[in-house]
RNA sequence: GCCGGAGUGGCGGAAUCGGUAGACGCUAUGGCCUCAAAAGCCAUUGUCCUUCGGGGCGUGUGGGUUCGAGUCCCACCUCCGGCACCA
């Protein structure tokens, strides 16, 4: 026998796959009823090299991807990469070169480095988002969402981030910083596309009680979204004959408003100022506290000025001071709120500082005081009843409230998909018609960001004659976020090719729902929540038979170094130079092996060594078995029984526990045994059966092993089932315990009797030194497994 | 502040339904093999006590339930994550 060469075994099989795209995945027919799996791993940015949370990533993935092709099903396991937008931009940028080269010489590279790493991806049907014949269909769904009035534009404050040159999306501000470059996030007015996601707000969150999901990604989501309930009630200004309306969620506590606050930004806010003494005071007030940032604002003591205005509360019809003040937000509920000092932490905070009056409505006891003929009734109770009575007067009726704000998708950046409209002195703002499409991304040498668009200096570019009355139109020089060609990325997958429509219905719904998603935890509410936006909107257009993208969803946990997540931007550990090294099958063990898969992983080198020892051993091993006979199918050694519990501990674990480490544990301890009873009568069937069920995790080496074993095509051939006859143990160990202690333990036949069970425990001398004489008060017995004796 | 998740040997971790705590691997120590090294193999490796038979203690802390708790309940500590002037 030869030794374990990794790099021989490793390009070997891989060129076979290769030549017979053994992960192709068939389209089913008419009638197929092959089960179908859909596993899917999140699409990496090609802006650098892979590194080692991909290798977690794409590895845990493949082994699901291999154990469910064995068990039967057609498995769809496809590629992409997420090559438009600021990631990849950046890291071009950073090289040196423009996007269109750069791109496509990491996609080069980060390809090879996949087919390296052995995984068994759909080579045919990868798509890359800045190709035209992908990004075609981003601007033709653009166009699908404005025609529909999902999309918008609109001028509205939004973040700006001074370093990238671009706006950024609420999702993609972290702390008040950009998610890629971590610049301090300015605000600025300006005129955006906005999707109108808020639309689905309340789908987006029922339906995640449909979705196999981690709860904490849930969790979050649901945060995001933010949904309050309560109530809309107008406070009226007589002197202007004006009704403001308000959000509250406590409009029990209405009685308790002493005073009206409004936000800086406000438009009521000149309305209110105007004619007033103190309208320049509260004008420059306004002016100053809406351009401070809004970390600024959330450290700083709440400041405001009184208006000079007043408003009506209408429960009692006290005249109450408006005020203008900055810890109210105007892009929360109306941008104007009563105050209940008595009951709002903030609004007593600023009560305190501004002398304004504090009134109590609810007493200890949870019952209203101070709140006329409402006195006396609980709280909670009395929500619903004065919102009723209000109600009955035209003054309140009950309302919602979302934190979720419409995402906002233009960017002004080269490197992604022109946004497909034109803007027309006489027409406004027009469509691009759908024969027009795609709108191709013009090639510019100067496409560094400077604070307006690189596309607006593209004279060739912007001018063309509106598609609606054939004048002298402009192109939008904005293009799309990355975060819109990848919400729809999935779907592309089952009909990459189709030069007609982004897909054929019938494809994807043969293949969606993804049966299983793996990627990071930081796209939860951004990438997650705005696949299922596009999927329900698509549904209710007819375009899609199911309302959510990713049925299962598992996090992979980081990969750190030195305590930091791993990303392209540190120089981190190159796959390449450990694949070297070691060879892929011994990284692939060895990073399943680290431990739960969605747990964080400190990176370090150190034992690897100890994958690559152990690959050898079971070379070793299962040379030496192959030399012996096949073994009988009756068999019925220890062995034999080791290898059907393993079958089965193995198959629980990937299947139902979705834990990866411990499979590996299971397969070491066969070679083990395998290795200490190389003579036994199933030594070929325990060597067989660990080489098969390693093979998700390392199929080069076990590809090589079930070829020298005298078999072929372990990637096709079935999962091992384990016989139920064989995991029946005819012995078992006894645990014998007195007063709850484990004092002795001893071997004897399965499936005694309770009272064959006590006699062995009495019988210990073990058990009799500690029973000391003492008089038994109990005896516990759990069937083939212990008896606890209590004196 | 509110809401999640997690704390187990020198290290990564295992223990799936309340029933043998520490599987599997790393590290370390001792030994075998060798002229030597590499590779490989064997043994020990939670802690304290021990007359070497064993015995006590031990899963963040303190309580509780139970014949029996890493696992269930209560309170607390620490770490990680989400939300946060959201009315």
């Amino acid at each position: 026998m030869d030794g374990y060469d990794a790099h021989e075994i490793e390009a070997r099989w891989q060129a076979v796959w290769e030549a017979e795209q053994a992960f192709h995945a068939r389209d089913p027919g008419p009638g197929d009823e092959r089960p179908r799996f859909y596993q899917l791993e999140m699409l990496p940015y090609p802006s650098g090299h892979l590194h080692m949370g991909h290798v977690l990533n794409y590895t845990l993935g493949d082994v699901v991807t291999h154990f469910r092709r064995r068990t039967g099903h057609e498995v769809l396991r496809p590629m992409g990469f997420d090559s438009f937008g600021l990631p990849a931009e950046n890291a071009a940028i950073r090289e040196g070169g423009k996007p269109l080269e750069i791109i496509e010489r990491n996609i080069a590279s980060i390809s090879n480095q996949m087919r390296r790493m052995g995984w068994a991806i759909d080579w045919q049907r990868v798509v890359s988002a800045h190709e035209p014949t992908y990004y075609h269909w981003t601007q033709w769904l653009f166009l699908r969402f404005l025609e529909r009035g999902l999309i918008y534009r609109k001028e509205a404050p939004v973040n700006w981030c001074p370093n990238d040159q671009t706006v950024l999306a609420n999702e993609h501000v972290v702390d008040g910083r950009c998610w890629r470059c971590g610049a301090v996030v300015e605000a600025r007015n300006m005129a955006q596309w906005f999707f109108k996601i808020t639309a689905y707000a309340d789908q987006l969150l029922d339906d995640l009680a449909t979705i196999d999901w981690p709860e904490r990604t849930k969790k979050i989501q649901t945060n995001w979204i933010g949904r309050s309930e309560g109530a809309e009630v107008l406070f009226r200004v007589d002197e202007l004959d004006l009704d403001i309306p308000v959000f509250t969620t406590r409009p029990d506590t209405l009685f308790g408003a002493t005073f009206f606050v409004v936000a800086p930004e406000s438009p009521l806010v000149e309305t209110l100022a105007a004619g007033t003494e103190q309208a320049d005071e509260v004008r420059s007030y306004a002016r100053v506290a809406a351009a401070r940032p809004t970390e600024e604002r959330e450290q700083r003591e709440k400041t405001g000025v009184f208006t000079g205005r007043h408003a009506t509360n209408p429960v009692n019809g006290e005249r109450i001071p408006i005020w203008v003040a900055d810890y109210v937000l105007m892009e929360y509920g109306t941008g104007a709120i009563m105050a209940v000092p008595a009951h709002d932490e903030r609004d007593r905070e600023f009560a305190q500082a501004y002398a304004l009056p504090i009134v109590t409505v609810v007493g200890d006891d949870g019952a209203l005081v101070n709140s006329g003929s409402f006195d006396g009734r609980p709280a909670a109770e009395a929500k619903a009843e004065i919102v009723t009575w209000l109600s009955e007067h035209g003054r309140a009726k009950p309302g919602i409230n979302y934190r979720l704000r419409d995402w906002s998708f233009s960017r002004q950046r080269y490197w992604g998909a022109p946004i497909p409209v034109v803007y027309c002195d006489a027409c406004g703002i027009v469509p691009v018609p759908d024969g027009d499409l795609p709108v191709l991304l013009p090639d510019v040498d100067d496409y560094r960001p400077k604070g307006k668009p690189p596309l607006a200096s593209n004279e060739q570019f912007m001018n063309v004659a509106c598609p609606s009355c054939g004048g002298p139109g402009r192109r939008e020089a904005d293009t799309m976020d990355t975060f819109v060609d990848s919400s729809w990325y999935f779907l592309r997958y089952c009909d990459p090719r189709n030069g007609e429509a982004p897909f054929e219905r019938a494809k994807v719904d043969a293949w969606m729902p993804i049966d299983q998603y793996i990627g990071g935890i930081d796209h939860a509410k951004g990438h997650l929540l705005y696949s299922r936006f596009f999927v329900k909107a698509m549904n209710d257009w007819g375009m899609l038979g199911f309302r959510e993208p990713f049925q299962r969803l598992f996090h992979q946990g980081w990969v750190r170094l030195g305590g930091k997540k791993m990303s392209k931007s540190q120089s981190g550990v190159s796959p390449d130079e450990l694949i070297d090294q070691f060879g892929a099958d011994a990284i692939r063990i060895y990073i399943l092996f680290q431990g739960p898969a969605d747990q964080d992983i400190d990176w370090t080198p150190d034992g690897i060594d100890a994958m690559v020892r152990f690959i050898r051993r079971l070379w070793r091993v299962v040379h030496e078995a192959a030399a012996r006979p096949p073994s009988p199918e009756a068999a019925d050694t220890p062995l034999a029984r080791k290898a059907h519990e393993t079958i089965a501990r193995v198959t629980d674990d990937i299947d139902r526990r979705f834990v990866f480490n411990t499979p590996i544990a299971a397969v070491m301890e066969l070679v083990n045994e395998l290795s200490k009873a190389p003579e036994d009568e199933a030594a070929r069937f325990a060597a067989e059966t660990a080489v098969s069920l390693l093979q998700p995790y390392a199929p080069h080496v076990c590809e090589e092993l079930w070829d020298a074993l005298g078999h072929s095509r372990l990637w096709e051939a079935p999962w091992p089932v384990a016989e139920e006859s064989k995991l029946v143990r005819e012995e078992i160990e006894l645990v014998l315990q007195v007063n709850g202690k484990v004092r002795d333990r001893v071997r004897v036949p399965a499936g005694l009797s309770k009272d064959e069970l006590i006699a062995h425990a009495r019988a210990s001398e073990k058990v009799q030194a500690h029973l000391n004489g003492g008089e038994e008060r109990r005896v516990v017995v759990v069937p083939d497994k212990l008896v606890n004796i209590v004196v």
